[in-house]
RNA sequence: GACCCGUUCGUCUAGCGGUCUAGGACUCCGCCCUUUCACGGCGGCAACACGGGUUCGAGUCCCGUACGGGUCGCCA
């Protein structure tokens, strides 16, 4: 059998976390079983759908990695890939609804006669699940007045203005673009049945069925675009790396059987199954989310990371050709969790000046005699004169012995004066890419600083 | 409200009848490493929703209850 898979989303302006984890488990469920995966927007609703708004979602989609097969911008065989324009293929499907006798007129609109009989969606994840639509659907519970009222099974499937329903596209796009499995929120299950029926009145054999649990935020219920982590371009925006994001989406409601947590996007593909999926809807954590890109970001090469660092970097004004930036890039790997945590981090490397920030200021006062720590300092460095690790660290010691004091006592004081800040990278290798002359410099002027 | 799906540490999860005094990860807290921060290492806190069955034996199977989520649109 031929994997083809799809995602469907509709344009709604921004690339949801739960949409774009759908998109992954298509994605890898393709690319693993060797098949196509197809993107198709389903922008039947005129009124929501504007020319901008798929953008963001295609523009998201690439930034993760999940790139499509066939949809926008990829034509394939079974274009077009979005449904305002796939008009013509509708109507002729209805006419064989037509023809069968399946549908009516009901105020404008056409409604599809529900089968009469349980239609038994055999998924991959929940089991079988089998319902009667003409029983199901024949009440309606109204929230106004919290009752079951009358209702009539029978679903719309074309609107008075020609345009058509969710179910009734999405079954003929299904047949259409021979999607053999459609993996989707688990939302969509109670449709199902529905869409078993539309395949039934079409005389085709529907494809395979795996409803995946919802992510829900940390209070356990649906996560809203307002929620922290919910919307995709704001991962591009804080610094996280698409394979990180990925990977940590394909935890949620995933798990590879063993002990592994972080994947590289090629350990993913061969190790995602349907069968690791979970059957409970899980809840959102941002900080585990954080550590997955923290340890994203320590497997990166050092050019892989400038790279990906790149539009961070430039956006602190720090030159991507300055020969420290490798160096630079080195010692903050160790130490971020986001891209956007790295040029705060290395910035003293390339800045003329550096600001004292409050918590180190008062970290200093009244802590020891600064003025005395910078004089032997600075007097020990200059002596300094091959500026490597090693021997900045033999001048710090010689400092540290001639004061009668341990050397830790003047790694604080030091840092400070270096970099204004009391925690950041690697000290004596910063100091190193600063270089001798700025180092003595700043340490010269601490005492000044912490004066004004 | 009806129907559907679910229920293992705070969170993500392993567990597919005995190997579970329930394992891993994140978080948090200690300790170690270290010139600081981080990384790393070590350790700690912490869970089978409840009640009935089935079975020699149940976290694992069945049934109820409770709780959570989903669906019930001329949204997708």
């Amino acid at each position: 059998m031929t994997v083809r898979t799809r995602f469907a989303p509709s344009p709604t302006g921004f690339l949801h976390i739960g949409g774009a984890r759908t998109a992954l488990y298509n994605w890898l469920y393709a690319k693993k079983n060797g098949g196509s995966f197809v993107l198709r927007v389903e922008d039947t609703d005129a009124a929501r759908s504007t020319d901008d708004s798929a953008k963001v979602i295609l523009d998201g989609l690439k930034w993760l990695g999940l790139e499509w097969d066939e949809g926008p911008g990829v034509e394939g065989k079974f274009g077009p890939y979005f449904q305002s324009q796939r008009q013509d293929i509708y109507d002729a499907y209805l006419e064989k609804l037509q023809k069968a006798d399946l549908v009516y007129e009901d105020e404008g609109a056409t409604r599809f006669r529900v089968p009469d009989k349980d239609m038994v969606v055999h998924d991959r994840i929940c089991g079988d699940v089998a319902v009667n639509l003409k029983t199901a659907g024949s009440k309606r519970f109204d929230e106004a007045t919290k009752q079951e009222v009358e209702a009539n099974p029978d679903i719309v499937i074309r609107r008075p203005d020609g345009s058509y329903i969710f179910h009734f596209v999405n079954v003929v796009d299904d047949i259409e673009m021979k999607i053999s499995h459609v993996i989707r929120g688990e939302d969509h299950l109670s449709n199902t049945p529905k869409h078993l029926a539309l395949f039934e009145a079409f005389g085709v054999a529907p494809p395979i069925y795996a409803h995946i649990p919802l992510n829900l935020n940390p209070s356990g219920t649906k996560m809203s675009k307002r929620d922290q982590g919910a919307l995709i371009h704001e991962y591009v925006q804080s610094g996280f790396l698409g394979a990180a994001v990925n990977n940590y989406m394909a935890l949620l409601g995933w798990s590879s059987g063993d002990d592994q947590e972080v994947f590289s996007p090629e350990e993913l593909l061969e190790k995602f199954d349907l069968s690791g999926v979970n059957k409970a809807n899980s809840k959102f954590d941002f900080k585990k989310c954080l550590w997955v890109n923290g340890e994203h970001i320590r497997s990166l090469s050092i050019p892989d990371l400038q790279t990906a660092a790149a539009p961070f970097l430039e956006s602190a004004g720090i030159d991507a050709d300055d020969p420290r930036l490798l160096g630079a890039l080195e010692l903050a790997r160790e130490r971020a969790q986001l891209l956007s945590e790295i040029p705060p981090v290395i910035e003293p490397v390339f800045s003329a000046d550096i600001s004292i920030t409050d918590a180190a200021r008062e970290k200093l006062t009244g802590h020891v005699d600064i003025a005395k720590v910078c004089s032997t300092l600075v007097q020990s460095l200059t002596e300094v004169s091959d500026w490597s690790v090693d021997a900045i660290k033999a001048g710090i010691n010689n400092a540290a012995e001639s004061m009668e004091v341990k050397m830790g006592k003047l790694m604080l004081p030091c840092r400070v004066a270096v970099t204004g800040a009391t925690s950041g990278a690697d000290l004596v290798p910063m100091m190193v890419l600063i270089g001798k002359e700025t180092t003595l410099q700043r340490i010269e002027n601490l005492p000044s600083l912490l004066g004004g």
